[in-house]
DNA sequence: GTTGTGACTATAACCCAAAATGGTCACTAG
DNA sequence: CTAGTGACCATTTTGGGTTATAGTCACAAC
C-alpha cells in the first residue's frame, strides 16, 4: 500500500536510506572482487557493520541486491552508448556507434570486471528485470534513431517502424545480451561493422 | 604414412570396417538413449560384443565417437535443409527456406532427440570439427543462394559476394549454432521470418 | 602379419556427512 | 513508534574418501 519504490520492485523499506546506499556500496565492491557467489549476506552485513537480519529490511532477497548491482553495471554500458550515440550528427552513424560501443563497452566489461560481467550475464539468463531493462532501454535508444533517420528521409519507411527495429534488435541480441556475448567474443572485432553494414543496407530507402 | 582417412581425421585403423560400423550404430542408440556422458565406453564395447581396448583400435578416443555421431546427426539437419531449398524456386524463397527450415529442424532436434542435441550443442561449444564442418556446409549453401539471386538480378550486386555471406551468416549464427539455439528458444517462432525479412531487404537491387 | 584382450594407471565422477548460507521472526533498546 | 538483532530452520554448498572411467600396452591366438 504504501510501498516506496519507483522503478524497482525488488526493494523494501524506505527508498532513500544510508543504509540501502551502504548495502548496495559494500555489495558493489564484494561483488566485484569475490563474485556474487562467494559473497555471503553475512559478509554485507559486516562490512556495514550491522547484523544480517537488518539488510533484510531494506532488500527481498541476496538476488534483489544483485539486481541492484545489476542494474547500476548495465546503467555503465548505457551511459556509454548514450554519449557516443549523442556525439554522432546522422542516424546512420548514431546506429553505427550504437552497435560498437555497446560490444567495446560489454567487452571491456568482461575483460576487466569479470565478476560483475558474470552477474549481468547470469541476470540475462534469468531474465531479472535488470537486464530486461537494460534491453528495452537499448532498444528505446534503437528506436529513436530509426525514426530520426525515417524523419530525415536517411532511412526506408515501408515496413512498419515496430517491425523494422524488432529485427535490428534480434540481429544485435547476441552481443546486447551477456549471457550470449560470451560466446561470441571471437566474432566481436568485426561483427558490428560487417552486421551495422548489412542492417543499414536494409534501411536504404 | 597410410592412414586411410578421408574427411575425418578422428579415426583410426580401416576407415570400412564393419566392426566401425557397429561402433557407431551402437553409439547412435545408447548416446540417444542415455547421453554421452552417462555412456562408457565400455557399455558401446559390451554391446558389439568386444572388448573395450578394441574400440580404441577403431577410434582416437570418445570425443572421436562423439564426433562421428554428432556429423550424423547434424547431417540431417543439413539434410533437410538442402531438400527444401532445392524445392523453391526463386534465390529470394530459397534464403526464406533455408533459414526457416534450419531452424524448424534444429528446434524439432531439440525436443524429440534431445541427448543426440546436447551432444551437437557441446560440439559447438568446444569447436569440434563436426560442428565447425557443418557451420561452413550451412554458409556454402548460402553463398550459392545469394550468387545465383546476384546472377539473376534478385540482388544488389555491389557489396562483395563474401562480405554479404558473412554478414548474413553472422545474423543467422544464433540459430545455426546449436549451443546458441538453446537460449533463443523463445524467438524461434517469428525470428527466422523477421530476420528474413530483413536479410532481404538488405540484398534488394 | 591380423584380430583381439586382460591388466594396469591416472584422472574424473560420485557420494554423503558436516558446515555454511539464505531467509525469518520474535524480541529488545531507546 | 523506529532501529536493530540473536537464535533459529530449511536448503545449499563443500571436503575428501571411494568408486568408475578413459585410455594404454604388452601380449595371446591364429
Amino acid at each position: 500500500m504504501n510501498e516506496i519504490e519507483s522503478s524497482t520492485p525488488q526493494a523494501r523499506g524506505p527508498a532513500d536510506h544510508s543504509v540501502r546506499e551502504q548495502i548496495v556500496e559494500a555489495a558493489g565492491e564484494h561483488f566485484s572482487h569475490y563474485g556474487y557467489d562467494k559473497t555471503t549476506v553475512s559478509d554485507l552485513a559486516k562490512a556495514i557493520g550491522f547484523s544480517k537480519a537488518y539488510i533484510y529490511k531494506f532488500f527481498d532477497s541476496k538476488q534483489a541486491i544483485g539486481e541492484a548491482i545489476c542494474t547500476q553495471t548495465l546503467s555503465q554500458i548505457v551511459a556509454a552508448v548514450d554519449e557516443a550515440v549523442a556525439n554522432a550528427s546522422t542516424p546512420t552513424e548514431k546506429f553505427r556507434r550504437l552497435f560498437k560501443t555497446l560490444v567495446a563497452t560489454s567487452v571491456s566489461l568482461f575483460f576487466n570486471d569479470r565478476k560483475l560481467y558474470d552477474i549481468a550475464a547470469h541476470s540475462a539468463g534469468e531474465g531479472w528485470p535488470s537486464a530486461l531493462a537494460y534491453g528495452q532501454r537499448i532498444r528505446q535508444t534503437l528506436t529513436e534513431i530509426v525514426r530520426e533517420g525515417r524523419e530525415m528521409g536517411e532511412f526506408e519507411r515501408k515496413t512498419p517502424l515496430d517491425e523494422t527495429v524488432h529485427a535490428i534488435y534480434l540481429v544485435m541480441q547476441p552481443y546486447v545480451n551477456p549471457l550470449l556475448l560470451q560466446y561470441n567474443l571471437d566474432l566481436v572485432e568485426d561483427a558490428p561493422t560487417q552486421l551495422s553494414n548489412l542492417v543499414l543496407r536494409s534501411l536504404a530507402p
